[in-house]
RNA sequence: GCGCCUGUAGCUCAAUGGAUAGAGCACUUGUCUUCGGAACAAGCGACUGAGUGUUCGACUCACUCCAGGCGCACCA
């Protein structure tokens, strides 16, 4: 990587001339007229200087610059714009580092990190909100684990406690269908229970106490609802892998509230008075006394809430994977939320703090208007595929494309995950069901598309051995293309250290469009510069499909 | 009421305090017709919600206001 080399050079000059504790930022120049690597640092330090030695920004640079020394593998450094140093890369050095392209170097020291996401509770329909934690939260395991992190990739559900008595009330009332349902139909069987529970409880105030009864008795095992719970929580649960399967996630472990709700409620009761309070009959965290809110931890009948059940999940899971850092995928509507819990988390387990981390992301709203899987009012996930992979099935008929089955499935969830990825996590994400998944433009297939060009053309060329020769004279599109390679190695630890796979989906947009131009205007196979057209092709495709394979997106060959 | 978040082109979104605020969609006009058109190029389109301040430099930081979202005790 030549980032390193740059920054380690320009660290010794800045020394020399007797600047210490600076940090150097030397970031990818915005254009290719300001070079290929910029640097700030003479603006910084000339600002930090002006009181006695009064430098101006552009002595600072000019003698940072002449310090540098003997740099073989630049064409040029330069000052320009007032202060900013601006390194050109060799033609050579991004010649020869074509080999490395879509090497991903690993972190000094990374951490082990447990990631959870995906949360969506049984007896209840996965729609497009819960959709964006399974996404983000596997493509970040994913970048996470390629810069060296052992991940542990846990799912948490709930299969305990009011909404799971709603639904069970929904399947009594409704009664078993009587002919055999699929996966989906199941699922979908299991929505509606659950809204007509939800929907019963808040208009009936004697349905209300009738599924609270459920509720307790299920916490106590001898609910004589206890089968039909026990059948639907199977059906759920083989409907979520079902989903698993077709995102491509892999837990190493889920979690379920009905395994950590008892040792939470004793972790909360053996700590009253210490860190917990009684306060009308239920016990609560006084998040008060630290600038936050308080929380009912345990209700008034004595039965843990999701935040006593969060205090034994945070101690099973620790015990089953101890982690440097734990990564909770969850959205924005629970920052409060988090804040109170993390605070009695540090408090009840000293040595979580500081471990704990949420990564909020924002709402998922449709055109329309709010989801809501309590009214019913939602677009599924199965709905969402649907619509999708038939819009891909159409584009290939329409290209007399041979239509199969495993591309349509590939090349739709690509198209879905994508249209999740592209946006930074905090962002909210309006959704239009006709046109928020693109097959065209800044889209999935287009970076499928692109990938299975470059496969197509090193198979139209046959394998040869791709051997740059030296002083190979580039055309602009060309260290265009090598230039976008260079940076795949930072931007990859950027969007892991930060938490941000938008930054990767982003490059994957630019290197595609970089490709294709050059695609457009240069042939490849039979020009002058064959051998090297390949080496770029293959090295874009390298890049793209590990790239992809970061964002949870696979890469057919053909499509 | 208190707290947190958001406000960028007609729409959906980008932009570690840095240089001329970028894409896609939509619209207009082209390229193509031997390596894959799910492509490529050009045009159109933004005083970054309003204002004040800090800074050599502000979409980015601070303060005020406006608009929207979310949260704030027995749901998860």
């Amino acid at each position: 990587m030549v980032k390193k080399r740059l920054e380690a050079d320009l660290k010794r000059a800045i020394e020399k001339l007797g600047f210490t504790g600076t940090d150097i930022v030397l970031s990818i120049s915005p254009n290719s007229s300001f070079g290929d690597y910029t640097t700030n640092i003479a603006l910084q330090l000339a600002k930090r200087e002006h009181a006695e030695n009064k430098q101006t920004a552009l002595e600072v640079a000019n003698k940072i610059l002449n310090n540098l020394g003997d740099l073989s593998y630049l064409e040029k450094a330069e000052v320009a714009g007032g202060g900013f140093i601006n390194f050109f890369l060799s033609d050579q050095i991004l010649l020869d580092n074509l080999k490395e392209a879509g090497n991903i170097s690993p972190l000094e020291h990374a951490p082990k990190v447990l990631i959870e996401y995906g949360h969506a509770n049984i007896l209840k329909e996965v729609h497009l909100g819960h959709l964006r934690t399974f996404i983000l939260g596997e493509s970040l395991a994913r970048i996470i684990h390629s810069l060296g992190s052992e991940v542990f990739r846990a799912n948490y559900q709930g299969d305990i406690g009011l909404h799971v008595a709603k639904a069970v009330w929904g399947m009594k009332k409704m009664g078993l269908p009587s002919r055999e349902m699929n996966l989906e139909e199941k699922a979908e069987y299991l929505g509606r229970a659950y809204v007509l529970g939800s929907s019963d409880y808040e208009i009936d105030p004697g349905f209300k106490k009738q599924i609270d009864k459920i509720n307790a008795d299920l916490y106590e095992k001898n609910s004589e609802l206890q089968d039909l719970y026990e059948l639907g929580r199977g059906w759920s649960i083989d409907y979520f892998e079902l989903i698993y399967r077709l995102l491509g996630i892999k837990y190493d472990r889920c979690f379920f509230e009905s395994e950590v709700y008892e040792q939470g409620r004793r972790a909360v009761l053996d700590n009253i008075g210490a860190i917990f309070e009684r306060s009308d009959g239920a016990v609560i965290f006084p998040g008060e006394k630290y600038g936050l809110h308080n929380l009912v931890f345990l209700n008034s009948a004595g039965y843990p809430t999701y935040e006593a059940k969060d205090m034994g999940l945070a101690e099973l899971e620790y015990k089953t994977f101890p982690y440097d850092k734990s990564i909770h995928v969850v959205g924005s509507e629970q920052e409060g939320y988090f804040r109170v819990v993390f605070k009695a988390m540090q408090l009840l387990y000293p040595y979580l703090g500081g471990r704990k981390y949420h990564l909020s992301y924002g709402m998922v709203d449709l055109k329309e208007g709010k989801m809501s899987s309590r009214t019913g009012e939602i677009v599924s996930v199965d709905d969402l595929i649907k619509v999708v992979g038939e819009k891909v099935r159409e584009i290939m008929k329409e290209s007399r494309l041979e239509v199969n089955q495993e591309v349509v499935r590939q090349v739709a969830i690509g198209a879905i995950k994508f249209a999740y990825l592209k946006f930074a996590p905090a962002s909210n994400i309006v959704f239009d069901l006709e046109k928020s998944v693109s097959l065209q433009g800044d889209s999935g297939p287009y970076l499928q598309y692109t990938f299975a060009r470059t496969q197509s053309v090193l198979e139209k060329a046959g394998v040869k051995s791709r051997e740059v020769g030296k002083e190979e004279s580039l055309e602009e599109e060309e260290r265009v293309l090598l230039r976008r390679l260079e940076y795949f190695d930072e931007v990859v630890r950027q969007a892991g250290v930060e938490y941000r796979p938008n930054s990767v989906a982003e490059y994957l947009l630019n290197l595609a469009k970089d490709y294709n131009l050059f695609y457009q205007k240069y042939r490849i196979i039979q020009s002058e510069k064959e051998e090297l057209r390949l080496t770029v092709t293959d090295a874009v495709g390298r890049v793209m499909q590990k790239g992809l394979d970061l964002l949870g997106i696979s890469a057919p060959e053909r499509m």
